[in-house]
DNA sequence: CGTCCCTATGGTAGCATAGGGACGGTGCACTACT
């Protein structure tokens, strides 16, 4: 790959001309290299890493457009105000947040080859007539842009994210890109899978972050950390960030720390667009010392000094707390990550991650798709499933998910339905291709229903297992960082000495890279919960991560014996 | 699953406690109506 379209040397050309850059940062070079020779990447780089310059850089020196999915209407339109800035670049969007006019000029600069990059939201590719467009700009690339959203969202609030592999053959396979600060081993390989990236090259930088402190405060009665919470914030150099699980802390928290001088703002969804935009430019701006939020707050921020994150409520992941603890200290000086914890707090994790199999839509998907005559589009099952004739789309929005024809049938908002076709693909019952789905028509309904329901009973352990994990990381005795990086499933051979563990010289080593027949990393197999992967060996038990049944930590005691779990 | 808030009850005058029910996060796109 010397000296013609994505060699080394003119990668380095071209970055010097479009960003003036002089050198690539870690992980880069390999991944723009791979994603112009034709192979799919997914890149895991911290924030700050350049993800973006991997597929601006890929795209430009590759001819054909690339089409990036992005989750945030505000994130393409950052991403596009940075693109357009490059001299000679066009970028633009489609989104419902612009008017017809302005969406049709878009496809119009897509489909006459001015414009290099369009960036979506998921959404939009679950339209046929926006998918046929695509397709015939012939993409070179399809990037996916924050793609642990796949994982996090895809299962039930954004379920067109689980169809972007379907996407990505219907537009004719172009090279992907996924994106990510954030993915554990489940979650990258659910990614490769989802986005069907056969033989990717994967590329993972540290996660370790050693300027953040990393404490955990441990309480019993909600006062108490209430208090906890307030008087530490209060005293901790700003700005900062504190999360909390529900709207009406986020209000109860700001109001506090206002009445304790402070500057302080909520954000959370259910204020006005205009009020998100104020908080959000004001804290950029250290107008505000604090901003008190649900995790609707974060994505795309890159504020250098913010100098805390505390968490007031204990996130349902360690996915999601290394995210938002992520945001603290990117200048590289010192911040605090502290998490209040009270075990009770987890309750509420497991409610948000109770999503039940809807049997009433799986029947319905079930049925439609064995009347239809071959591969259904499932644009087409959707408006089936909406109890509507063929024509337009049921609106999504405020309706309820499911109602009574008058024919006696069931409708299903697009959301339902969509969510029952991928809990029956990832059943193995039904399958898509470029022509639309298809369902394994061997397989009884009530069978089928039944396997799907075990799949989604599957999908809830595996979620309850993450809880576990950050429930771990909470009671954890040992050194915090070593918990954090083995779970995404990095080694940091000795303590970090900047965590509360650490620091107060309590912390013994408990991890080791093996015991008896067991190595850390090793495949293992258990004769009850089938194949899984070592995640961390401590004094008296090992953390494994099962296919099928998520995380489990189990007493080496009980392994002695060997008929439990064996090397495989 | 846990918390909050409202109401009922109890035993006795001002409030303490128990029980029941509602509620809890994240965004896109689209329609209908101002």
């Amino acid at each position: 790959m010397r000296n013609h379209g994505g060699g080394h040397e003119d990668l380095r050309d071209l970055a010097r001309r479009s960003f003036g850059w002089d050198t690539f940062r870690p992980g880069q070079l390999e991944s723009i290299t791979a994603a112009v020779s034709g192979r799919d990447v997914l890149a895991v780089l911290p924030t700050g890493g350049g993800k973006s310059a991997i597929y601006q850089l890929a795209a430009l020196s590759l001819e054909g457009p690339a089409v990036v999915v992005s989750p945030l209407i505000a994130l393409q339109a950052d991403q596009l105000e940075d693109l357009n800035a490059l001299p000679g670049v066009h970028a633009v969007a489609v989104n419902s947040a612009l008017g017809e006019a302005a969406q049709a000029r878009a496809w119009e600069a897509a489909a006459a080859g001015e414009a290099k990059f369009l960036f979506l939201a998921p959404e939009q590719l679950a339209k046929d007539d926006a998918v046929e467009r695509v397709r015939a700009l012939r993409p070179a690339l399809f990037v996916v842009d924050e793609a642990h959203c796949v994982s996090a969202w895809g299962h039930d609030f954004r379920p067109d994210y689980l169809r972007l592999g379907a996407v990505r053959e219907r537009i004719g396979r172009p090279v992907a890109i996924a994106l990510t600060a954030t993915a554990s081993t489940p979650v990258r390989e659910e990614i490769l899978e989802q986005l069907r990236m056969d033989d990717a090259r994967v590329v993972v930088r540290s996660f370790d972050r050693p300027n953040l402190r990393l404490e955990v405060a441990r309480h019993h009665g909600v006062k108490v950390k209430e208090k906890a919470v307030l008087d530490q914030v209060a005293a901790l150099p700003v700005p900062g960030l504190l999360y909390v699980s529900t709207r009406a802390n986020a209000e109860k928290y700001a109001r506090r720390l206002g009445e304790r001088g402070l500057r302080a703002a909520a954000y959370h969804a259910g204020l006005p667009a205009s009020e998100r935009e104020r908080v959000h430019r004001d804290f950029l701006a250290d107008r505000l010392d604090a901003v008190v939020a649900t995790t609707a707050f974060g994505m795309g921020i890159d504020k250098p000094n913010v100098r805390f994150v505390v968490h007031a409520d204990i996130p349902g992941s360690l996915d999601s707390y290394y995210q938002e603890i992520g945001r603290a200290g990117r200048d590289g000086r010192d911040a605090v990550a502290t998490l209040h914890y009270r075990s009770e707090d987890l309750g509420l994790r497991s409610f948000f991650g109770s999503h039940r199999a809807d049997e009433d839509a799986l029947r319905a998907v079930l049925q439609v798709l064995r009347e239809a005559d071959g591969p259904m589009q499932l644009s087409a099952l959707r408006q089936r499933m909406a109890g509507e004739q063929p024509g337009g789309e049921g609106p999504e929005g405020d309706q309820p998910d499911s109602d009574q024809l008058e024919d006696g049938a069931l409708a299903f908002s697009p959301r339902k339905a969509t969510n029952a076709v991928n809990l029956l693909e990832s059943a193995g019952i039904a399958a898509s291709g470029p022509d639309g789905i298809l369902v394994d028509a061997s397989v009884k309904i009530p069978d089928a229903v039944r396997r799907a329901v075990k799949t989604a009973e599957s999908q809830a352990r595996i979620e309850r297992s993450r809880i576990d994990m950050m429930r771990g990381y909470a009671e954890t005795g040992g050194c915090r960082r070593q918990y954090l990086l083995g779970y995404f499933g990095e080694d940091l051979a000795d303590p970090c000495g900047n965590c509360d563990n650490c620091l107060s010289g309590t912390v013994e080593d408990l991890t080791r890279t093996e015991h008896g027949p067991f190595v850390l990393h090793g495949p293992v197999v258990h004769a009850q919960w089938g194949a899984g992967v070592v995640m961390g060996i401590e004094e008296d038990r090992l953390t494994v991560l099962f296919d099928s049944e998520g995380y489990k930590t189990l007493s080496l005691q009980a392994l002695e014996d060997g008929r439990l779990l064996r090397p495989a």
